[in-house]
DNA sequence: GATCGATGTGATATCGATAACATACCTAAC
DNA sequence: GTTAGGTATGTTATCGATATCACATCGATC
């Protein structure tokens, strides 16, 4: 049995669209037209079954109707880490965009691992998400094969994947990189140093080192100095840690890039701390804009990154590709902007 | 008909459990209890069904799933911001605990308002989640009828409501910041000035400043001085405006005490700009402990609060009294750890 | 006044899984 | 040899909503 046929009132049962359509005196199907936006219902009959709804305290159950409807209403995006600013930023910019159209934010982090994303994906598909936004492009073999046979839209962001599955909203890490290096190396900085994670786990990082890398040839300027220090993504503190350890190696260096600013602001305040004056005995630049490097003194030199706009784009587009079916599923790849912000640290 | 009878293979619709049955050639409900952990199928059914799982890229559709056992798989939490790292902490401790349990959340923010938590609360028990974890004890009444109808389990963190739904995790906010005042009061200060936001909005700030007003008077110190600035959660910008506003009016000013350290970085950074000594002209403490504190230069003092463990433990009492049922739903409240980090700021 | 279309509402089938019960087969115990 | 009990699997009903079609009512048009 499981449910009286006849639920006692006072009995601690959810209500369901049933209870509220006998006591509004009308059939379950007039009540779901009532509580859905745009259909025809009177006047009269919405007023009484919307007395009912609140007096049973009725919440509509979704994971019933998106059954029949077939539509779930969700949307899965899956983020390194939700305790870095610049992809809570990228989520909340995608919650923000899918508030209007009633569709629901499944969020995952992965910690920087293609294996837990592997797991996230099929953890999300489980739901039936009518879409999914992913961080970067590198997937594992099998979750590139369950995204396919789950036949619906992709977009990915961040980066611009070699191999796109659908459609992409991102920069170029690399060039971004590079522009930085451009930057200073027209102030007149030429030993240049950088600072990232050691494995390549984090993409992005691995982009923004190749990045650096290329613009020192290119500029042909003496070969960069590479420190990885850590696990990606790398904190505050190792950066403190890291640009200690280039400064042992080469003490001559003058500017120091770190692949984010978090281990920029850690370099910047070990220095600090050490006595040494920033950007006169070491400048230092970092990227991705986070608040921190703003207001901190000196500012801290760095590459922003629309990370808001990402995921406002990335929604968009997820929200047009769902909307529209299965035409114009073409692999579209929208670049987002990015800018040097020159601070007094170098 | 929507769908053909027999689909074509080839054709692009999701498979479904059915489709695994057949090319495996066994029932649907074996099927299910393959993929079910500790079911009885026996080995060479469940290979043969494995494999059709994986010729097929067949993925359990769990919102079917959960309409006929009853269960979900949801958890629901709700927090402030993401974009703050405590919460983002919180947020990732609820969902490590959940990990190992096969429940997954749904994660929402309410940029600190009651109606917006009030919408989210409705649009979360539309997904029929298992059990919901809130920020704080402040709740619209339509949010607290809504919730006790939905008769699902409630875990309040980060507060400590006047009046419970079920049962809380967190601390008392006013008892924390008294606690700075005390200890700093102890180190000869005796001027001391509050920056907050304005409105109360922000209840944790609220009983932050209550424990700070209060404080000031049990040690019999001269009256506090509070500046409001900005709408919370107030920036690190905004912290530096404050500090501003705050010598102006009381030059005299010995220890600033901030709303979160977030305000408490950004006072400092003013202070340095304008070449004060910290802590010789002025002394500066936070709230929060982020890591932001920990590494600037000097660190701030702060009080370190156990944002993670808050996530865990709450998540762990809310599975308890999911998978305990009806029973010991009483309102029990687990008082979570914080402590005065004394650094060089004060 | 008959016909038509618009509008409001109801009846029924259905979405894709699982609960609950039924059944077939096998082994062990008497 | 018969029975009890366990294991593996199948059958049917069902979860709570919505799609779809059917039907009733009403006013406008000819």
């Amino acid at each position: 049995m499981g449910r009286a046929a006849s639920p006692r009132p006072g009995e601690n049962q959810a209500p369901t669209m049933a209870d509220v359509a006998e006591r509004a005196g009308v059939s379950a199907m007039t009540v779901s037209r009532a509580l859905k936006e745009g259909s025809r219902v009177s006047q009269a009959t919405r007023e009484k079954i919307m007395a009912a709804v609140n007096e049973l305290g009725y919440v509509l159950d979704q994971s019933a109707g998106s059954l029949s409807s077939r539509k779930t209403g969700f949307v899965a995006a899956i983020v390194p880490s939700i305790n870095n600013s610049n992809f809570a930023d990228t989520a909340r910019g995608i919650t923000d965009e899918l508030e209007s159209t009633g569709l629901q934010l499944l969020l995952g982090y992965t910690d920087y691992t293609v294996e837990k994303e592997e797991r996230l994906i099929e953890a999300m598909l489980r739901r039936r998400p009518e879409g999914i936004i992913l961080t970067g492009g590198a997937h594992t073999d099998r979750a590139r094969r369950l995204l396919e046979s789950a036949g619906i839209p992709v977009v990915e962001t961040w980066e611009l994947p070699a191999k796109p599955i659908d459609q992409v909203v991102g920069f170029s890490n690399e060039e971004a990189m590079g522009l930085l290096v451009k930057t200073l190396a027209r102030k007149g900085y030429r030993k240049f140093g950088y600072i990232g994670g050691t494995t390549s786990r984090d993409t992005r990082g691995s982009q923004r080192r190749e990045g650096f890398v290329r613009a020192i040839e290119e500029l042909g300027l003496p070969p960069g100095r590479l420190v990885s220090f850590g696990v990606p993504p790398i904190s505050i503190e190792q950066g403190g840690q890291a640009v200690v350890s280039m400064l042992k190696r080469w003490p001559d260096t003058e500017a120091v890039l770190c692949v984010s600013d978090l281990s920029a602001f850690g370099a910047l305040m070990e220095c600090k701390r050490r006595g040494m004056r920033v950007p006169q005995d070491i400048a230092i630049a970092g990227f991705g804009d986070y608040e921190v490097a703003a207001f901190c003194h000196p500012g801290i030199t760095t590459v922003n990154v629309d990370c808001y706009g990402i995921g406002r784009e990335a929604a968009r587009r997820l929200i047009q590709l769902i909307r529209g079916g299965e035409k114009q599923r073409g692999q579209e790849i929208v670049l987002t902007s990015y800018r040097i912000v020159e601070r007094e640290s170098t």
